[in-house]
DNA sequence: AGTGGCCTTCGAAACGTTTCGCCAAAGGGG
DNA sequence: CCCCTTTGGCGAAACGTTTCGAAGGCCACT
């Protein structure tokens, strides 16, 4: 049988109360702390967070739901979200939403049917009436990567990241640059596109055509087909920027599969093993995660302790641009207009 | 102020034993469903978990403890058996225990005193002694990948998934052939380490020199630095096993390195996203992760349900010999040898 | 009509904590 | 030396469920 505060109480003769006490930092006398401890530790006494959980009405655990668990992005995410909130006592359920929107909803349900205390999310799409339960049981919600109105956001300065890459591939001398991008249909890949197609009129004064930046499918065979399909373009471009990782993967497949005079300049996102893996030493915008997501764990914990300001928060990060070898950003004779 | 069964009954007029029934698939009469029901919609009433959780004694959760997360043999294990587990109404805390031995204690403890029903574990180390917590209380505990003496362990035939390599190499004609594993610490290196030497002693009638399976440190710099270490010995291997998903990255980097003539023959292990990079296309053993982490789940859900055998289970599951491109396995002359 | 058995419902007592209000003893200032 | 405040401790009442034993209603069978 396992040992409760009874327990305790039949060995030290202390109230219920008092053990209590001991156990929540008040103040208890010396000789009755080491009474109780020796109990304890006699009894390998270990608190019960449900009863706790009940009477005070924190059940200690946060909910992490994720539009997928396999990508490095999210895992990144989740370990140092966990790492964060275990330090301050929390448990972290995990919940992998398998980029489906309904089971998103389920999962919020489920969650919020476990008592969770706050939610850390990966978003699926742009639909926030998913967190409804929650907003509902005022329990707080941080999301992460994709800006939602009206929830605590953590995301990264999409517009600028994209700029970054654009700029110095136009810096390199390219003026016709393709995106590979997903559909406009989620904040990242919308804001993305704008900043791709903000930053190429600022410095080539001309807006890029729409071919050139016609939505792929998210994944690694949107990029292989997409990549496939700028360079076969009665116009191709010297270089192409990819807005996420799958879609870096994928363009860098069909790159390896072509002649190297060939090959467009590539700007990737974001995949640090990628880069170790690949020679010539690719040139990726890579994004702060463990940042964005201790900010996330930062900005959690405050709501769960009731502070903060009182209107959501948006917390908006920073990229850096990991520049590779030369021959992945820079300009390239063209081969076969010389011919 | 969030709805319980007290709101229902002064709804419906009915008793809280009945309302209790009535969530727990109990008989309850056509009409006083309706009645609960109607006043649960109303209330956007959900079951307090933690109440029952209290009163019940299943807090309906589980811990998963991992040695890292940062994987996708990992990732793929946590996303399959979360998705099983949830279906049975169970939550999934996860802690990463960050390679670290004493970590992984402490997370037990913690998962101990969240009063999970269960724990699937993949541990850091061989030392089993970090699951007393768990034993003591009674609480199943289903081990991943390592064997572990007196728990139930899902885990893959590891000698005869290197054996599988080494046919495939000694077939193509190889007769000196090269093993980057990690140190005979853990479970599985240990027995990979053996599976290898057994099968080139079957194979060759020789057991390979010791240089040609020195441990190296298990991750990618450590594949890196001993790929380049055994194309330099004197005798080098013309082919090489390596025995885990970071040593077949690091290897498979140094190899990118080596002009073509001068590459081992490479029999890489489990990553399919890195076979979907790299061309020619590799050579990998790959575990069947979606079925480890099935059956584990399984197997918990048996343990949680009071079932199954009393001794400990072991379930062992089979390794696939993808085999790439000829390129990458086959027997290469040896050109230098022929100037 | 009486008896036995099933089905449904009920009240009340748990489960293991926290918390509230109260009390006694100790400490400090005038 | 008295009064006031602080400190440490206590009993009892929650928190929102499940579960146990009992009881009432209904039906079928003698």
């Amino acid at each position: 049988m396992v040992a409760t505060y009874k327990d305790i109480r039949r060995l030290t003769g202390l109230s219920l109360a008092t053990i209590s006490k001991y156990y929540n930092g008040g103040n208890v006398l010396g000789p009755n702390r080491e009474l109780i401890e020796e109990a304890a530790a006699g009894l390998d006494y270990q608190v019960n967070n449900v009863a706790r959980g009940l009477r005070s009405r924190r059940s200690m655990t946060i909910g992490v739901v994720l539009d997928q668990l396999n990508s490095t992005f999210n895992t990144t995410i989740v370990s140092r979200v966990e790492e964060r909130l275990r330090e301050a006592g929390y448990g972290t359920i995990i919940c992998d939403a398998r980029q489906d929107a309904h089971s998103q909803a389920e999962v919020v349900r489920f969650l919020i049917g476990k008592m969770v205390d706050g939610i850390v999310v990966v978003p699926v799409g742009d639909d926030t009436s998913f967190l409804k339960p929650a907003r509902h049981r005022d329990v707080p919600v941080v999301a992460i990567d994709r800006l939602m109105p009206g929830t605590d956001s953590v995301v990264i300065d999409n517009r600028a990241a994209i700029a970054s890459a654009v700029q110095l591939l136009t810096d390199s001398g390219h003026t016709t640059i393709g995106l590979l991008a997903g559909p406009d249909t989620t904040y990242t890949m919308r804001e993305r596109r704008a900043g791709f197609r903000d930053a190429v009129r600022a410095r080539t004064g001309l807006l890029p055509r729409v071919e050139l930046l016609t939505p792929e499918e998210v994944s690694i065979e949107g990029g292989y087909a997409g990549l496939r399909r700028l360079i076969h373009l009665s116009a191709p471009p010297t270089a192409v920027v990819c807005a996420n990782y799958g879609l870096t993967l994928g363009a860098s497949i069909a790159q390896n599969e072509l002649g190297s005079d060939l090959r467009p300049a590539l700007v990737g996102f974001d995949n640090l093993e990628l880069a170790r893996l690949i020679r010539p030493r690719p040139t990726l915008v890579t994004q702060p995660i463990d940042k964005l997501a201790l900010e996330a764990a930062e900005l959690l914990l405050q709501r769960l302790n009731g502070e903060g300001p009182d209107e959501p928060v948006t917390i908006i990060l920073d990229t850096t641009l990991m520049v590779g070898h030369e021959s992945t950003y820079q300009l390239k004779p063209r081969v076969r207009m010389q011919r």
